[in-house]
DNA sequence: GATCGATTTTGAATCGATTCATTCATAAGA
DNA sequence: TCTTATGAATGAATCGATTCAAAATCGATC
């Protein structure tokens, strides 16, 4: 058994088998189309010499296939791996991968990024972009590098199949739910609506200038549903977060110094929601006999909430999943919209001083 | 800008450039080594030719480099995905990429998975092994592959980096806790001590067949404490399980089924500690007054827990983020053993009824 | 004007396999 | 016995870049 330093090739192989490259590269590939003899001297060949087999980036190059699908998220690694709501996607993607025995590969397009690995530079199969804006450089980078790319999450773009949520529907549900239950001042915790940082309230300049579908069309849905009711949704009445704990205690600080708070809230997040949870309880309000609030997502947590969260639940998992097998050429690669519901449980009830019973 | 079809290579590029080929590479690679005039000229003919960048698979095979991580787990990547304690390694390994602009890539080494990607086939440029048994199929795989690797959770392992925490020490800590409350039967969750999906009690020929580092050494820690404490540790107050929760149930039930139920539970993972408190309370028994129950991990489900969850705590970011600088080159690759301490919360209290005060 | 050193540029070699159109056997059918 | 299919094996071409030793260029100095 000798320590074999590096080096050995395939043509190696071929050669101390006698045989040729062709088939040597056989061996390892289609077996069942060379005959058992050669197999045997190949493979023994390869022993001999300690062959560590096919090298991936020689194959890759070659056969054009990576076996791996790259999801791209605009935010760190570090973030995307704490995030719930970026599991469940995950979980579903990597259940298609396991399927069709692909790898999975998380890249991070964060702006400030040193470059290494990224969309232009990933072995990969095919991408999958997470929550991009609609016209996103991403969008444009994942066009040019010429490989199939599905966008989650970002609304429809053209020529690109999608995958997204009924969001609209999801918001106008949680949105009637409230105004059924009686609400008639209710808060608004948005996410971002364009990728500038910016927090705080909602004007309709800002509105105009949403560049994320999802926020846009949940915004819309409540909107619409709120008005509909008689309901009139004031820009001091939507906060825009970032989706992290101070900009969201920023949110409801706000909105709840306002001489008329609000006796309800509706979260494009769980994790806004929960955190409202948390503020509001360790305020002194009780949820949801003083404040009602709705979530969006029904990650995993809303369920376990104190109390268990109203929330809209959507298919994250499944929808993971489905964008991966359209890539992997498991189904065909179309844009979906999938439904989303209403999930009541124990965060919402009739506001405290009913105006009419 | 005509729509290119594709096959626009390097060479074409340099060619209508009119320089060599070894230049156009060096504009996209070190451009600060070729004149101003050059490097235009050849982006200048990149942009007309519509060509797309430097093809990764080519570049990766002759630089031998693939700015990417893989992480190699032994669950299906569906499971891994769900699974918090995967999230906070994975977030620190994603940490150490983000830092070093590499990207980072998830292989399932279930063993029943078609082929495609595995270690075999990955194009990597470092392998992290989670959780393997000490002489594992995949650390032979590793070997073989010849690209470096760290092991994070299977113990010491001869010449390779590895990553532990403190096991033993923890687990003694957690038993010693429960011994200084004046506890004098203890039941123990374990984790899987071999690969074989074997579950219910642990006697000591299942013992010394153990291959998991980590459950051995809990296992130990455990049992070498409530022993120094006077205490006996049969093997019907020890069940292995799945850490899923029909396993963990079924141990549950097994050991408060015995004449002489436990007065408090050592689980080895914060996931099983909290289905403890969900089905003990769900039979109306009360924590801590009734049952203590102590975790491992310390996830960040363990303080939201009802009540809040006593644990051992380790830090697995920090595992992850270790064992990811040391495959970057990013600080020197040896073997770490990080500590883990007690975070006494509510979930643990006095027996019952104490034979003595 | 010649020389020296530093900076650019070149061009061929190399990374390691897969592919595919041919050639070569072998067995079956006429 | 002579085709004709069928299945194996061959070997050259190709995938798309990076690398590096050697050659060319350029300024500055003597």
């Amino acid at each position: 058994m000798p320590v074999a330093m590096t080096g050995v090739k395939l043509k190696d192989v071929a050669r101390a088998a006698g045989v040729s490259q062709g088939t040597a590269s056989n061996v390892f590939n289609k077996p069942e189309t060379v005959s058992p003899k050669l197999r045997d001297a190949v493979l023994e060949a390869a022993r001999a010499l300690d062959y560590r087999g096919p090298a991936p980036a020689g194959r890759a190059l070659r056969s054009g296939r990576a076996h791996l699908l790259a999801v791209v998220v605009e935010q760190t690694l570090g973030y995307a791996f704490d995030d719930p709501f970026t599991h469940r996607l995950l979980a579903g993607i990597g259940e298609a991968c396991d399927e069709a025995g692909s790898g999975l590969a998380v890249i991070s397009a964060e702006s400030g990024r040193r470059d290494g690995w990224s969309i232009e530079t990933a072995i990969a199969d095919g991408f999958i972009l997470h929550c991009v804006e609609q016209e996103s450089r991403l969008v444009e980078l994942a066009r040019r590098r010429g490989v199939p790319f599905v966008a989650v999450d970002s609304g429809p773009i053209p020529d690109v199949p999608t995958v997204n949520i009924d969001d609209r529907g999801g918001a106008a549900a949680a949105a009637a739910h409230l105004v059924a239950l009686g609400h008639r001042r209710v808060g608004v915790m948005s996410l971002e609506l364009a990728a500038d940082g910016r927090t705080g309230p909602v004007d309709d300049a800002r509105r105009a200038a949403a560049v994320y579908a999802v926020s846009n069309d949940r915004l819309d849905g409540y909107r619409a549903t709120l008005h509909a009711g008689g309901i009139p949704l004031e820009p001091a009445l939507i906060h825009e977060t970032l989706n992290d704990r101070p900009t969201a205690e920023a949110a409801i600080d706000a909105m709840f110094r306002l001489a008329v708070p609000p006796t309800a809230l509706l979260a494009m997040s769980d994790q806004m929601a929960l955190t409202a949870l948390d503020v509001l309880s360790s305020r002194g309000l009780r949820i949801p006999d003083d404040v009602s609030v709705v979530g969006f997502d029904d990650v995993p947590e809303a369920a376990r909430g104190r109390p268990p969260l109203t929330t809209v639940r959507q298919p994250v998992h499944t929808k993971g999943r489905h964008a991966a097998r359209m890539l992997l050429g498991l189904e065909p690669a179309t844009s979906l919209v999938l439904p989303a519901d209403l999930a009541v449980r124990s965060s919402t009830a009739p506001p405290p001083r009913p105006e009419r019973s």
